[in-house]
DNA sequence: CAGTTTGTAACGTTATACGTTACAATATGC
DNA sequence: GCATATTGTAACGTATAACGTTACAAACTG
């Protein structure tokens, strides 16, 4: 089924394939990227290491910078996130059970 | 192209589906969802009035309850979220071009 | 009209995405 | 080998916002 899909292996932060296949294609630096974006060399820098989330602005930014567009990346981001909340909540999750109408 | 889809008009607010949808097909009163849901009926009050952004909590929370998985919610929500970031920083964005290799 | 349901004001809390500055560690080029 | 460029990150600070609780008036509904 399609929400079975996530339960398997971690997915890919998307700054994993920014640091690794997008950024040495482009050859170049973290904070010439920094500045291209419009934002800090810390923020490209932890994003790059999967510390920080991509928000829908980093999408924008970065899906013009690619030219391919933000979706791509907020999608990476919002399997990323589903994955791991549905690990660190699991618990209270189970709880909530698919509502059958009454009558 | 796909990164045009966004232009147009302003994505539907998730939680417009579940005020005008899900909820009267299921009757069921905002105070139940919310006990089901685990959260404030606060909460779910802002949520149907589109007053409040679809986490990824939210998503996984009333992907479960009605069964359809927690992808479409929070695809809706950032359908929503690009489309209103693009608006009101359209300027800074607009500085942002896609890259060409230097040499 | 009594009871249920809803919207929301006014609080408070916690989390977090961002910035700046500074510095040590690690490339890299000459 | 050394000067330079680049990177990681600590230690600050700020702003935003997603949640909760309580309370009450407004709007339904039987």
């Amino acid at each position: 089924m399609d929400s079975m899909r996530s339960k398997a292996r971690k997915p890919t932060h998307p700054g994993e394939i920014l640091r690794e296949d997008v950024l040495p294609a482009l050859e170049i630096t973290q904070g010439e990227l920094a500045e291209k974006l419009g934002v800090s060399r810390r923020t490209v820098s932890e994003i790059l290491h999967g510390r920080r989330p991509i928000t829908a602005d980093m999408a924008i930014r970065i899906g013009r910078f690619c030219g391919n567009g933000p979706e791509i990346w907020l999608r990476m981001q919002a399997a990323l996130d589903l994955w791991q909340l549905e690990r660190s909540n699991a618990t209270s999750y189970r709880r909530i059970a698919a509502y059958r109408k009454a009558a």
